[in-house]
DNA sequence: CGGTATCCGCGGGGATACTG
DNA sequence: CAGTATCCCCGCGGATACCG
């Protein structure tokens, strides 16, 4: 993106379009979560679950299938009984891990002051309606 | 994030909640691209609509109102005929933004990779099913 | 344990028409 | 120009039950 610098023309910008469809898809609910939970080594299904929390399984199960079909996580299964699946991140998972633990990282330098900003812009809404 | 590298009970990890919360608002449809298009100066209203391209004016606005709330863009106000609008970052959306620039280029980077991996987990599907 | 299958509600998000 | 107001659809995502 930076979208080179646009001294031109502001009109309909047609990269958007594919680089918003792929930022919709890892901008999803739980996608990103995910990835970082992956980061430090492979996880199991239900490990991965108890980390996320308050992901149902079939969620957890869409979103690592949409990983997989990106290219981004490797599922290896252990046919033991009971049976076990392992889930990894692949070198393009990894590459993108590292500019989202950059917006992680902001996220939680900022969360407060976000959350002082929202308190007051609703105190000032309410105001408003009287 | 990086969730201080747990080497802990992997139970449910209260911090995700909130940050995740966080990350559906930012990771929304529009939010990303907006502030990608505020980066470089203020636009006024159909500016943006059109550099983003397929938006709808309703969602426009409520992306721009959900930024405001949170303290990432400042609105204003010209009252000359016709009225006109300009909306620009705030310190706030300005620092946000670095990260977010670092997931753009990212995405334009590996857009191709991305693509080749869906095709051929879709072609590898469609052999599954005979 | 790691999944599918099924059902369902809610709200994200588009389209259109109208207003200051 | 910069919004509201309305209507409506689709699919995200939760809950529950079942399968290998």
């Amino acid at each position: 993106m930076h979208m080179p610098a646009p001294p031109n023309t502001p009109g309909t910008n047609p990269d958007c379009r594919k680089v918003n469809a792929i930022l919709s898809r890892i901008g999803d609910k739980w996608t990103i979560l995910t990835i970082m939970m992956l980061v430090d080594q492979p996880r199991r299904f239900n490990e991965l679950k108890r980390m996320i929390g308050g992901i149902s399984q079939q969620m957890l199960t869409r979103t690592l299938k949409a990983l997989e079909a990106d290219g981004m996580v490797t599922r290896k299964v252990y046919p033991t009984i009971p049976p076990q699946v392992e889930y990894g991140l692949t070198n393009l998972g990894q590459s993108l891990a590292v500019p989202l633990i950059q917006v992680g990282a902001w996220v939680l330098d900022h969360i407060s002051e976000i959350e002082a900003h929202r308190a007051s812009y609703e105190e000032e809404a309410k105001r408003m309606l009287r």
